[in-house]
DNA sequence: TCCTCGTAGATT
DNA sequence: ATCTACGAGGAG
């Protein structure tokens, strides 16, 4: 007899393992590792994964009480190396084990049991389903085929086809009544009809002139050296780590294309992770003007059938690269010799949902797993994979740094200049731009070049604020200062999404909650007011403004439509937030302006300079790709900021160390591992009894290991309040060799269950607020 | 004594 | 998560 051992679907942290079950001979052949099944579990069946077969029931387990599995519902999903990556992540990031498979299950197929109306339980299960085209061509006789005098249909059939086979839906739409045509032709052995299956998600067109990768002429000596690094990480085959620290410009997607032509020779197969914002048209018409149907892309902008049809390509084999985001880490590629992590410093890469995980992270394990190069590309390194590289190796693989220095061609970087806005105001400038941007955008509209304006959005949504006594209308629900909507003359609420009408000063209405003044008036910048500013500088000189930020991407494929626009324009700015920053090449850009630097700078979390400075310098490289010369132009009101020095005279050593100093001094990472636990619920009360018992369990635990741990907390949130309920949190610090997944695992299941109490752990923690 | 509610324990 | 067993406390 045969036994699985079976991870049941369930969500709890109360069960958190693998159980026995027996297969009977008859489901074999199916009952695999990958495998989901149906199972008896408790009292009800449940659907659970296969994460391992073998011979006998595990230890402990009378054979008695094993129960045999009932039905296979769907073929294996992942192998034995996926489920020890979940298995891994889960410890590692204490997370539940079925969170961690299902990240590995296809895309659109959820299966459980749920209860039914009256009481029964009930297998449910969603599938995206594969899609079958007809395609109808010429067969050998047909090309000789003389139709009757009067059939004309018959005759535009045939000529529609003579060009090559077509869809029975194009050839209709071409050729009214043609299916009927079609089937009479086909009676007569003049036109073969076929199923195809249909692969959906694989034609997205751009015409972007960016999204080709014609190869170069030659390779520059940075890209020569980086190629040469990764070719020996992918001989070593044992997930060795190559970093390619290469300014923007310096041409990392080539050494990526490269890279994967390499290892494809080799008759393996790579996985492209792209942070999903940068996840566009253009980088996909990279991959694919190089790879063609060999690619496979994975990300949340495609529809459920989409993501499947992209998904089973990758399992059937037919495509060996997995361009995507985060989660495109655990497609069903077998055979992985190079995983590819671009943009490697993006926050985004970590999960803010259980399995809380940070995509880098898992790139090294499974590609140690997989005995795979990984291939770290950025301009601006997180500190942590640049103390990797300074020490060598990190978790039993080694890690390199590759430096490429110079752009190829004739591009050079661009002269940044940073502006006082203190000095701007104490002048009597009270606009959004002050004097040297006005001027530059004039410069731009004049030359008939292109310019890009960055509005650093985050936390610095237009408000409302009283000139007299200075406060700021806050969500009483989540603590959160609320953001002003011009159009709809409202206040919103991000964090619950509540909204009050409100009109803001100068309207007669207007009054400040608090001391009933009438100056209640609108403070920071939206897009919407940086365009308007600029309509109004512009007018009359001929220049598109074009506005991207959340409003204007909400609907597919808005994001390309717009920098198509922007593309195809003689003379245009684009005015946008932080997805402008990124994977962007537009050679005509001479002009790039930052609105306001320093909001990012004043948020409480300790990687606010570094999230800072990677953004700046991300958005400097975006001016003069081309052969001109770019200017950069950052406003600001914190100009001695050393992220903002640093930026300013390409210094990024400068920053470093300043950083990196910081970092030591306060034990945070890359010196640590920094936790986070966050408690919420809507009594505060049980809140603050449950953080306080776990601070305290926690503290327990860490009293006698070795190294440094640090529990700071019991604390309230930064946000306080979220959605009516309270946060609290926990904070451990940890040495970075240590383990602390398992510890907080630990202490959170000694907690009682309360009533609507729940608990995140957050294992090297990225949003601490 | 029976019933209800709340909680500990188990699920292969 | 969900179900069952068990025990305390209350009504009859």
């Amino acid at each position: 007899m045969r036994y699985a051992k079976v991870v049941p679907d369930i969500q709890t942290r109360a069960i958190d393992g693998a159980f026995d079950y027996a297969i009977p001979p008859e489901l074999e052949p199916r009952c695999l590792v990958g495998a989901t099944v149906l199972v008896s579990f408790g009292h009800r069946d449940v659907v659970g994964y296969v994460t391992a077969v073998g011979d006998q029931p595990g230890e402990g387990v009378s054979p008695e009480r094993v129960l045999p599995v009932a039905r296979v519902l769907a073929a294996p999903a992942f192998d034995e190396v996926g489920a020890r990556l979940a298995e891994w992540m889960a410890a590692e990031y204490a997370a539940p084990r079925p969170a961690c498979l299902r990240l590995m299950m296809p895309p659109g197929q959820t299966m459980r049991v749920k209860r039914e109306e009256g009481g029964e339980w009930q297998l449910v299960v969603e599938r995206a389903q594969a899609v079958d085209d007809r395609w109808v061509s010429l067969t050998g006789e047909g090309r000789t085929y003389e139709p009757r005098a009067n059939a004309s249909r018959q005759r535009q059939v045939l000529a529609a086809l003579a060009a090559g086979p077509m869809r029975l839906a194009e050839l209709s739409a071409l050729v009214p009544g043609a299916s009927s045509v079609v089937s009479s032709l086909s009676r007569k052995g003049v036109v073969s009809v076929e199923h195809r299956r249909r692969v959906r998600g694989s034609d997205e067109g751009t015409s972007l002139s960016s999204a080709s990768a014609p190869r170069p002429e030659r390779l520059t000596a940075g890209q020569v050296s980086a190629l040469d690094a990764i070719a020996r990480a992918a001989e070593a085959r044992v997930g060795d780590v190559v970093l390619v620290d290469g300014v923007t410009g310096s041409g990392k997607t080539e050494v990526y294309l490269d890279a994967i032509e390499r290892v494809r020779a080799q008759g393996r197969g790579a996985i492209v992770l792209v942070p999903e914002i940068s996840l566009t048209a253009q980088t996909v018409g990279r991959f694919r003007s190089r790879f063609g149907d060999d690619v496979a892309i994975l990300h949340s902008r495609l529809s459920t059938g989409e993501r499947f049809d992209q998904w089973d390509m990758v399992r059937t084999g037919a495509a060996h690269v997995v361009v995507g985001a985060r989660s495109a880490l655990f497609a069903p590629l077998a055979n992985v010799g190079l995983i590819i992590v671009d943009e490697e410093h993006e926050g985004s890469y970590k999960q803010d949902q259980a399995p809380r995980y940070h995509a880098r992270d898992v790139a090294a394990r499974l590609a140690r797993e997989r005995g795979a190069a990984l291939v770290l590309g950025s301009a601006t390194p997180s500190l942590e994979s640049l103390e990797r590289c300074r020490v060598g190796s990190w978790r039993g693989a080694r890690w390199t740094r590759v430096v490429m220095p110079e752009r190829p061609g004739a591009a050079v970087l661009p002269e940044v200049r940073v502006v006082d806005m203190r000095q701007q105001f104490a002048a009597k400038n009270g606009s959004v731009f002050s004097t040297v941007l006005s001027e530059a955008l004039l410069g731009v509209a004049k030359r008939r070049e292109k310019a890009v304006l960055l509005l650093n959005r985050r936390g610095f949504a237009s408000f409302l604020m009283c000139r007299e006594c200075g406060c700021v209308p806050t969500c009483e629900h989540c603590s959160t200062a609320l953001t002003y909507h011009e159009r709809t003359h409202s206040l919103m609420c991000h964090s619950c999404g509540r909204s009050w009408p409100v009109r803001a000063y100068p309207d007669p209405s207007t009054k400040c909650p608090n001391c009933g003044s009438r100056y209640l008036a609108q403070f920071g910048l939206g897009t919407q007011r940086v365009e308007d500013g600029l309509n109004l500088l512009l007018a009359g000189q001929g220049v598109d403004v074009i506005r991207m930020d959340a409003d204007t991407t909400l609907t597919k494929g808005a994001h390309t439509r717009l920098l198509e626009e922007f593309d195809a324009s003689e003379c245009a700015v684009l005015v946008g937030t932080q997805m402008i920053a990124k994977g962007l090449d537009f050679p005509e850009v001479t002009l790039v302006g930052v609105v306001n630097a320093d909001t990012t700078l004043k948020l409480p979390d300790f990687r606010a300079g570094e999230r800072t400075y990677d953004l700046l310098e991300q958005v400097a490289g975006r001016a003069g790709r081309g052969g001109r010369r770019g200017e950069v132009i950052i406003q600001t009101y914190w100009a001695t900021h050393p992220a903002i020095v640093a930026v300013a005279r390409h210094d990024r050593a400068r920053f470093e160390g300043y950083e990196l100093a910081q970092r030591e001094e306060a034990y945070y990472p890359p010196f640590s591992r920094v936790c986070n636990v966050t408690v919420s619920g809507k009594s505060e009360c049980l809140v603050r009894e449950s953080t306080d018992e776990l601070a305290r369990y926690v503290r327990e635990a860490v009293l006698d290991l070795d190294g440094e741990w640090e529990v700071l907390g019991p604390a309230e949130c930064v946000r306080a309040r979220v959605k009516d309920r309270f946060r609290r949190h926990v904070v451990l610090k940890c040495p970075v060799d240590a383990e602390p997944g398992p510890i907080l695992a630990a202490a959170a299941s000694r907690l009682p269950a309360r009533r609507d109490v729940s608990l995140a752990i957050d294992v090297d923690a990225y949003d601490m607020m």
